[in-house]
DNA sequence: TTGTACGCGTTATCAC
DNA sequence: GTGATAACGCGTACAA
């Protein structure tokens, strides 16, 4: 059985609220700190959470809403929120989606919300894919703070903090590398249509082309909304077939990996056919005698950033003061691969 | 303020245990139900779970420590086991090394115990780095059970349960590939020659040789111990030469992604000057013209097995109950690329 | 079946 | 600075 502060206060005939009050820091004489400290080391005290948590009515945890687990980018975010939580006294909780379509996906994040309310978090960081926030009425209604990962949700901006990319400036940066490349015919492949993320890309895709006083044809400019793989594998085909571009701007790294399987089932070679710059550092892995040049995210820092950022939400919080959301934009940076050609 | 069973007794004029007894299962008079159902729905009512895991002494969290995200194979089984664990009503308290040597892995793996026994878990799912299995001694003498993933720890054989995939099958599967295919002049990679996994999966190599009647040269079984990712690659390299091989296998995914990378510097190309046989899926990636044999492990199986033997030891443990120690050993599967030439 | 009273380990509020 | 004592919300003998 495990030594509580009452057989410290024993051991050392002292009082139960002067060891807790050593515990949380407070002043104490010398020689009983001397006393405390030896009773913790021989009784090999630790403080009960669940009691102080029950007492606080905090939990000392964060949760962590992702979705399904399928790409390196969801991956080293959570390495890194994980690790910087943890660095700041926080036990991280993983939520992370079961893979489906729009409509399971919505609901499996209310799902998460309550599973994690119900088990007990202190705050949650969140990778939207329900684009209007619904689910995060409720702990926001509870005081819970929320800070959000990638995406924006317009509607809760004045309260929820968000870290992200510029989304905008990247899909300009990689847009520019087609165009410095000399390429004109460039098809740009974006999420669905009601993505932030993706409506931010394609403003970047297109301000690049307005920038330099060229013409923007909607119909190069795909959204690829609630399709399954296959399908959007076939709708990249038909795109590439029909309007032969010799560029092509991948706008995440689903996206990246289904053009890159296009380009191989219609035969097309990167860059002697088709130049191709995509997102998240898919298609450069070794191995590869064509890397691709890929728009990177800074995950480390986003990572960090959404655990700090919720940290001192939480100590606000905590001395009942209130926190100002914050909204950090980080900037993304260009892998140089080898899959443009220039024209 | 969220509403308490002191509120439902109030409300339905009922005394604090026939709640209680109703809320864990208990029987109830029918009218009194309906008043509690009814009660609970009004004051949306939920159980505390900190109050009551300070009474029952569990969390219903279970510790996930894994190594640092980097391939594909961990983060589907954090997926798989995330999801497992959460159907059977448990969170996942996620704990990822940060990448690292191996001192500095095996510190890690310490402090994650010390970590999720503070905040704490009722049981820890584990893939361990640290073989020796020192970091499980203290949650096993809490009783607090432990289970094993892909690797197993023999001192610890007759106290915790693993799963994991018959391994020396596996590397058996992957060499008769080669074999069949006419190679003789293989060379292969595998773990630090500590690694279990590693010296499994050798056996496994140098058992397709034998049975076979080939000589096994110790030369060409290359355990890659300790080294950092740019020495490896220049181990391999050194192989390459020394052996000219016309055949490799890789027994693990950092393995594959450094052979692929070491064959590019050496300007090989596969599988026309070499065959080559990876592992859990890297280099079988959408856009490559040549796609990796490989051994795929079945992760959402081993999760999932995990997440269940975790449960079912759980709910022995809550009724004082011994819980015989489970090993599961599941099979691996091969991926059919095209990166082997007959000769 | 139902209700009372107590305990789980900690923190917080007072007097001292 | 210190020490009783009352919460925190729930589970559970025990008695009714």
């Amino acid at each position: 059985m495990a030594a509580t502060i009452k057989d410290i206060a024993r051991r050392t005939g002292l009082g139960l609220a002067t060891i807790s009050k050593y515990i949380n820091g407070g002043n104490v004489l010398p020689k009983n700190r001397e006393a405390i400290e030896e009773a913790i080391r021989a009784l090999d005290f630790k403080v009960n959470e669940t009691a102080r948590n029950l007492k606080t009515r905090h939990t000392g945890y964060v949760g962590l809403v992702m979705p399904a687990l399928t790409n390196s980018f969801i991956m080293q975010i959570i390495q890194q929120i994980q690790l910087q939580l943890r660095a700041n006294g926080y036990g991280t909780a993983l939520y992370c989606s079961a893979p489906g379509n729009e409509e399971i996906r919505r609901q499996t994040e209310l799902e998460a919300i309550d599973f994690l309310l119900q088990k007990g978090v202190d705050g949650i960081i969140n990778l939207p894919q329900n684009e209007d926030g619904v689910h995060l009425l409720k702990p926001l209604e509870l005081g819970i703070p929320v800070t959000l990962i990638d995406k924006q949700i317009p509607e809760l901006a004045d309260r929820v903090s968000s870290v992200m990319i510029d989304n905008v400036g990247a899909a300009r940066a990689a847009t520019d590398e087609l165009l410095n490349a000399g390429h004109r015919n460039i098809v740009a492949f974006f999420h669905g249509e009601t993505n932030y993320t993706g409506r931010r890309r394609a403003e970047g895709f297109m301000d690049a082309l307005r920038q330099r006083g060229y013409p923007v044809d909607s119909e190069r400019v795909v959204f690829m909304g609630g399709l399954g793989r296959g399908s959007s594998v076939d709708r990249i085909r038909e795109k590439l077939r029909q309007y032969q571009p010799t560029g092509v701007f991948a706008a995440n790294s689903g996206l990246t990996s289904r053009v890159l399987e296009a380009l191989e089932l219609e035969d097309l070679r990167v860059p002697d056919n088709v130049s191709v710059v995509g997102f998240d550092g898919v298609g450069i892995e070794d191995g590869r005698r064509i890397k691709l040049y890929s728009m990177l995210q800074p995950t480390e820092q986003i990572g960090t950033t959404a655990a700090q950022i919720m940290t001192e939400q939480l100590h606000f919080w905590a001395k009942g003061e209130v926190f100002p959301p914050q909204v950090r934009t980080l900037p993304a940076t260009l892998f140089v691969g080898n899959s443009i050609r220039r024209i």
